[in-house]
RNA sequence: GCACCCGUAGCUCAGCUGGAUAGAGCGUCGGCUUGCGGAGCCGAAGGCCAUAGGUUCAAAUCCUGUCGGGUGUACCA
């Protein structure tokens, strides 16, 4: 394509004398395999007609012989068809490294210990996650990492009610069997926080945990932090591994971060934070953010504080790093405008490196879920949910099956919005979902597989071929915009046209004891390939029977 | 109040670096048994792209106003 474009801009140069940048598009098929509308854009510049334009251009193009079709339409359109050898050459898959050298950290999950994992998390992981991976792509290193919240005010609501369930006798929690934990977890912190919502000696003792959740001195309190903890992070690992994610290699706890972030507020007082009733805050109205205490008045730090440490702890971990992502709800994105900003100036060293993406809600078409009630739709649930539809298709329902119709389902939509998650729409199995094109890559290989003959690449392009081909062309062009926004939901939308195209071209074609079985089972092959390299980019498993 | 995000088919969403008849899935209605997995394929109905202006040869796409929805707004995370 890079080459059809710069061919396109020495044909201007030498027609026109002009210096310009093209930009091509794919248009319907029965226009060709691309398009510019560039004499469009040049009419004014040049002082001529736009469809005049394109024909000198068109002239130009023809006469180098590389093409099968240069034609003119509508308004001024350059509509190009490439030559079959030409549109198979572009089926190979090779995005543009658009970081090559760069070092990326990325924090790939951040749910809080002491509290249960619900869908939100599931759909912030497998996001950053798939993140992450087109990081990789685009030529980066990628250091994948987790943040945690294990000290403050959901720690003191947990522990308010887990010491009121042990009665004084931390052994009371190996009674706990394996699988009952999460829900244990989840009710231990929903009654907390209704006791401190509804209860104001109740909210005066959790305020009192919450402080020694960053001390942990007492050891009955102890003994319960460390269990839960455990459990906690046994759940988190289970679950994130079980969503098909790629481990992290480091976990930071706000514990950590937390004196770094103070010294570094305080050692920025006055010319980043100002002193205001006793609290050190940063004036992030004056930066597209809202003011924001860091440092509490009582000298303890706040969420903001340890984002800074946090920032520091990860430049120490990783000194080449040159950028920091960070993906959370939209509902943090003026806060961490702010933290940005503050961040820059107190730490000029990480200046441009840090990157917050934020993420729509996940909402349920079914109604609201509060994780303060312990109304949560679990990932346990969802992966039971899903394990059911498959299985009453008579389809065998294995963890990383059931994780790419979830994924898919997150990754579809396009960062930003929210997700409305129907779990009948999502266990449908049918169109726009992950589990058709897991099926129909595994339909693919199930072809192959009952083949007698050696696959080799296809060496022509058949009439009838031609769509399949030029979508499967479209591979490295989708996967490297993709890899510039690290917006995976364009990926999502390709695999499904790509899988549509593929199950049109079989259901008109037979491949197996056809006239060309050999050349078709080479296209099968490719398009599987591509299948599932693309479903890879996304953390689906692309099975070859389900 | 102020700031940010959003408003596309009955529902859920693509399309938004301006361009050729606005696309898909679900749902609805109608088709497809010889041929490889029907979790599929084909077709139909369904849209003043919230609304009013502006910029432009060209606007769902850019700008402004209005209406409607969401989120945020310092010592919670």
């Amino acid at each position: 394509m890079t080459l059809m474009k710069h061919a396109i801009e020495s044909a201007i140069k030498k027609v026109f004398n002009v210096d310009t940048e093209v930009i091509l598009t794919r248009p319907e098929p029965e226009f060709g395999d691309y398009a510019t509308n560039i004499a469009m854009q040049l009419a004014k510049q040049v002082g001529d007609n736009p469809r005049k334009i394109a024909e000198r251009i068109a002239e130009e193009l023809s006469e180098t012989g590389d093409y099968e079709a240069v034609e003119i339409a509508g308004p001024g359109f350059i509509n190009i068809r490439l030559k079959p050898g030409d549109l198979l050459a572009y089926t190979r898959r090779e995005p543009t490294p658009v970081r090559a050298g760069k070092v990326v950290v990325i924090e790939t999950n951040n749910p809080n210990p002491f509290k249960p994992m619900h869908i939100g998390h599931a759909y912030n992981a497998t996001l950053a996650d798939t993140m992450a991976n087109l990081v990789a792509i685009s030529g980066a290193t990628v250091k994948r990492v987790s943040y945690h919240g294990d000290v403050g005010a959901h720690v003191g609501k947990s522990m308010w009610a887990l010491l009121r369930y042990i009665d004084g006798d931390a052994s009371k929690l190996n009674e706990i069997p394996l699988e009952e934990r999460n829900a244990f977890m989840g009710k231990m912190y929903a009654e907390g926080a209704k006791a401190a919502k509804e209860d104001d000696a109740a909210q005066q003792e959790i305020h009192e945990l919450a402080k020694q959740s960053f001390t942990r001195e007492d050891p009955l309190y102890k003994a319960v932090y460390d269990t839960v903890f455990d459990w906690s992070f046994a759940q988190i690992d289970n679950t994130v591994a079980r969503l098909g994610n790629i481990p992290t290699e480091r976990r930071y706890l706000e514990s950590e971060a937390d004196p770094i972030g103070v010294k570094t507020v305080q050692d920025n007082v006055p010319n980043v934070f100002q002193e205001s009733d006793g609290a050190l805050l940063f004036k992030g109205s004056e930066h597209g953010s809202f003011d924001n205490a860091f440092v509490a008045s009582n000298g303890r730090g706040l969420y903001a504080a340890r984002d800074l440490g946090l920032i520091q702890l990860k430049a120490t971990d990783y000194p080449q790093m040159d950028e920091c992502i960070v993906v959370t709800g939209s509902e943090q994105a003026a806060y961490f405008k702010g933290v940005i900003a503050a961040a820059e100036l107190a730490l000029p060293q990480l200046k441009d490196k840090l990157v917050n993406y934020p993420t729509g809600l996940v909402k349920l078409s079914t109604g609201k879920m509060s994780s303060r009630t312990g109304d949560v739709i679990t990932i346990d649930w969802l992966f039971t949910e899903f394990s059911k539809a498959i299985t009453a298709r008579g389809g065998t329902a294995d963890d990383k099956i059931v994780a790419g119709a979830l994924r898919y389902q997150f990754l579809k939509v396009k960062i930003g919005s929210d997700v409305v998650f129907d779990v009948n729409e999502a266990v449908s199995l049918t169109g726009n979902t992950g589990s058709y094109l897991q099926y129909a890559h595994a339909r693919a290989r199930r072809i192959l597989e009952k083949a007698e003959q050696t696959v080799a690449m296809p060496a022509e392009v058949r009439p009838e071929d031609r769509l399949l081909v030029r979508k499967l062309g479209e591979y490295s062009e989708v996967v490297t915009q993709a890899t510039k926004t690290l917006e995976p939901h364009g990926i999502c939308t390709y695999l499904f046209e790509l899988a549509q195209e593929f199950n049109r071209y079989y259901e008109a074609n037979k491949v197996l004891g056809s006239d060309h079985e050999q050349h078709r089972l080479g296209l099968v092959a490719l398009y599987a390939d591509t299948l599932r390299a693309g479903l890879l980019i996304l953390g689906i498993h692309a099975p070859d029977s389900m």
